[in-house]
DNA sequence: AGCTTTGGCTACTACCTATAGCCTAAGCTA
DNA sequence: TAGCTTAGGCTATAGGTAGTAGCCAAAGCT
């Protein structure tokens, strides 16, 4: 029935997948915002309006690639916090885990975290990991203050205000600064294994 | 002498200022990576080549808003210091009077911090008052320092980067979450008078 | 009075995104 | 098996961009 157009739907989805990698290589390459879908087209082996046939914009591009960076960096942090106690230690590996998401996909990171794209937004479905991200690690502050590990304020509007700044603020300074420094070497990434202790220390427990 | 000729140079250094607050009224419209010449071109009431007898490239605009931007910045950080005693009193206004400055001026600030646009990379020239904020803020914490207001260790690489970072990432997360807010009512922002307060609870004195 | 320079202009190249419409071959269906 | 449909290529084209070449008038210098 459908299974030899499941075969036409499988190369589509191939296609898909080749073109959204390639567009990855071209922003590594040219940067974020220089992304050209002709030249992706070029690489693809086809003719620049042949492309549209597959995405209907520069936008759309943009928009699948953002939805797969929001999910493989809700599946990295999720990673991370695997197996961990819910509380702290969960959420220092979950910190570290995506933060190395991060430094390890750049182009993807700048695309989700710094909107560089004029004139792009994302759809709300390629947004919706984010809100999950969101989800998780409030849920890992609840933990870590039920565990008493941190002092209740940590959960407030404020706390979380800090400690997303924070990660955000390492990232962003490693990002520009020494972008090819290994995780354990950038003299930001290296501070991300401390976070949970700079969080002890601003709202210590009781 | 070279006085009619300094009415020639008036002229044009007009042109030039205002070619750059044109370029960076589109750059807030279209986003920092979006500002496109024929439009700067167009507002000003000329043909886009005849702009190039004033800049030689889109770069050279970009590295002409840079510098204009890390001076102002320099002059903004200065100027929040001044009168103040020098230690963690003139850190505090210093740097809210940057994080002030900052929300003011956008574009400026994502064009300087954060280099959305591919290929730009700024002059040695319009890069040189960036070494001086950095200047500027080492010498305040060895103030703050020499003072007993802080622990001699916030002076380390590893405290600048956690200092930078923490200034950084409540501005990254207030301009990519909400722009528009009120310097006081911003959800981050709001923290960037307690900053000295964070470094003290990280780096208590003695 | 005449030379030089500035700052306009048009014309053009070489890219880009995107649309319209054609055509072939793969695949579905009677 | 024959014929219809559609996916996925293509060319041509519109209209945008950055940037270059080269012309020319007027301002300004000597």
């Amino acid at each position: 029935m459908a299974d030899t157009s499941d075969r036409r739907a499988r190369r589509r989805a191939q296609t898909l997948e080749e073109i959204l990698d390639l567009a990855l290589d071209l922003m590594a390459e040219e940067g974020v915002a220089g992304l050209s879908l002709s030249a992706a087209a070029r690489r693809l082996g086809i003719r620049p309006p042949s492309l549209y046939k597959y995405f209907p914009s520069r936008h759309a591009v943009y928009d699948a690639l953002f939805e797969r960076g929001q999910r493989a960096y809700l599946e990295a942090v999720r990673r991370g916090a695997a197996g961990r106690e819910p509380g702290l230690a969960a959420m220092a590996a979950s910190l570290e885990a995506g933060a190395r998401w991060v430094m390890a996909n750049q182009a993807l990171a700048q695309l989700m975290f710094w909107r560089p794209v004029p004139g792009f937004e994302p759809s709300a479905r390629a947004y919706a990991p984010a809100l999950a991200v969101h989800d998780h690690f409030t849920a890992l502050t609840a933990a870590a203050i039920e565990r008493g590990e941190l002092h209740p304020d940590a959960a407030s509007e404020e706390g979380q205000a800090l400690g997303s700044s924070l990660i955000a603020g390492l990232l962003s300074q490693q990002l520009s600064n020494e972008p090819d420094a290994a995780f354990e070497e950038g003299r930001f990434t290296r501070w991300v294994a401390r976070l949970p202790g700079v969080l002890v220390a601003l709202y210590p427990p009781r």
